[in-house]
Order: C-alpha cells, then structure tokens, then sequence
DNA sequence: CACTAGTCCTGCACGC
DNA sequence: TGCGTGCAGGACTAGT
C-alpha cells in the first residue's frame, strides 16, 4: 500500500537508476483498467522519448520526458500492489506485468500489479495532483483546508483532493501523534489541534521517507516493497494490542469505509 | 457542492 | 493437507 513516502523512495530510486536513458519500444498487457490514457497513446508518447526526471507528486509517479524536443509525462499511481522494476531482459517476466519499457542501456522498466488497482496514463500538461502537498503546504493554508467540513477528520485526510499522498496509514499515525480522534469532525478542530495535525503528518511522513531512502534497492529490483514493513507503527494495524505509550488496547473502527485505528486514551 | 456507499481485483491469513 | 471464506484498500462512480 504505498503512501507518500513509500511512493518517493521508489520514484527516487527509479531515478537513479533510469534517468538520461531513451525508451526504445513499449508493450502493454490487454487489461484495459490499467491504462487511463489509452495503450497505444500511452506507447506512442513513450517510444522514442528521453527520461528526464523520475518524481513524485501525491502517490503518483511522474516521469518527466522529451518527445521530438517537447515535453510529455508519463504517470504511475501505483494502487495496492503495483511495483516498478528495472530488470535485465533474462529476468522471467513476473505474473502481472502489464507494460515493459525497452531502454536504451537494454535494461527494461517493468510495471507489475496483482491487483490491478494501478493506473498508467500520460499528460501533455504538467501533472499538479489532485490536490495540495502535505510536505510544503503553509500552516494558513492547512486550517483552511478543513474548515467548515463535516467529515470525520480521518475521512479528510484521505481526501486526496484536499491533501494528496496521506493514505490509511499515515492518517491513522498522524493522527496519533496529534492526540486527535478520528472520527472528530474536521471543521470542529481548533487551530491548536490542526497546528498539530500538520507537525505530526509532515514528522511521520518524513521519517518514514528517510527509513525507505536506506533501503531503495530492496524493492525496485527485487520483491516487493520489503523495506517499509518494519516501520515501527503506533496504531496502525495494532488492533488490540497495547498502546506503546499508555498500554491501552488500540482499538479499531471503520471510517469512510477504511480500517482505522486509534489509542481511546491517548486520542481525543 | 459535500459526502457516503459500492465497486473493482487478487493474495493471503485464517478456520475447519 | 487442502479447501473455502473474508478481508485488505485507492480512486472512481453513482446516488443522497
């Protein structure tokens, strides 16, 4: 399930990897979920554009590249279980593959989702995201976004179209650390609650960042996104366990749909 | 417009 | 051991 963090460490380490490399051809899989820009548009943009830049913004990967001396980008919201690896071509196609870029170093970028929640498309604008980024946004600007709304503050978070990149996880751990219940409604919070909401969002999200930017090549060559599963969680996915702070059992509720999880005594 | 519920999809944990 | 069941969730759609 990547998040922000999770989404930068693999954009960062495709980078490094690809960047100044020249796509030479494309193949899709037939899967027409996956491809929001139709498949051959998609090949079409790619075939023969230089990779720029390789980056984040919200969940979605941007590849910056240039087409006959103009600029296109190629996305990748990587959903549940998409993975992008830089494999040899010698490497056994995994099951699940749906694009394979050819580059030039003969190396090839591979996108690979079981469940299918991924999604690959191409803009000729530049990509802004859905909405504002948790990392830079301004304190004025953060309030602003929650004012007035009715929504549990958990549902609000994971409204990409307020704040992009938080997912499931990282709500429930900002939360924590901000000592707010999830289901308070947003637009009730004080200022002193939604100043500590953001600290506590950009200082989960940064320090995830840095545990996955040891780890890079564990999971853009290899299996999976091995390197995050040993984040040291508060809430998340605790259900019944002890509060690492107050030993009260973490308890469990559903929020817009999604799992959540929160210290009934800890939280407010 | 704001918000909620339902949908997609497959791997895996779990229970018998 | 092996099978069946239910759960996980990001983002989109339809409905209130």
């Amino acid at each position: 399930m990547p998040e922000l963090p999770e989404v930068e460490t693999i954009a960062n380490g495709v980078h490094e990897r690809i960047h100044g490399e020249t796509i030479l051809s494309v193949w899709t899989s037939n899967k027409p979920q996956t491809f929001k820009s139709p498949p051959e548009v998609i090949a079409e943009t790619l075939t023969n554009a230089r990779i720029d830049r390789v980056h984040r913004v919200g969940k979605t990967i941007v590849v910056d590249l240039t087409h006959n001396k103009r600029p296109a980008q190629f996305l990748i919201h990587l959903g549940m279980t998409g993975r992008l690896l830089v494999s040899t071509p010698e490497t056994p196609i995994p099951p699940h593959t749906h694009a394979i870029l050819t580059l030039s170093s003969g190396r090839e970028l591979r996108f690979v989702d079981a469940r299918r929640f991924g999604r690959l498309s191409v803009a000729s604008d530049t990509y802004a995201g859905p909405g504002r980024e948790p990392l830079t946004i301004s304190l004025e600007d953060f309030i602003a976004l929650f004012r007035n709304r009715k929504t549990p503050i958990k549902a609000a978070l994971l409204n990409q179209s307020l704040l992009h990149g938080v997912g499931n996880i990282y709500a429930d751990e900002a939360l924590f650390h901000a000592g707010i219940r999830p289901l308070r409604h947003a637009g009730r919070l004080t200022r002193v609650e939604l100043t500590r909401l953001r600290a506590a969002l950009i200082k989960v999200l940064k320090h995830a960042i840095k545990l996955g930017g040891s780890s890079v090549s564990d999971y853009v060559d290899a299996e999976g996104v091995a390197g995050f599963f040993q984040l040291h969680h508060h809430v998340y996915s605790r259900t019944g366990e002890p509060c690492r702070i107050c030993k009260t059992p973490i308890k469990r509720v559903v929020v817009g749909g999604r799992s959540t999880h929160f210290c009934p005594t800890c939280q407010k």
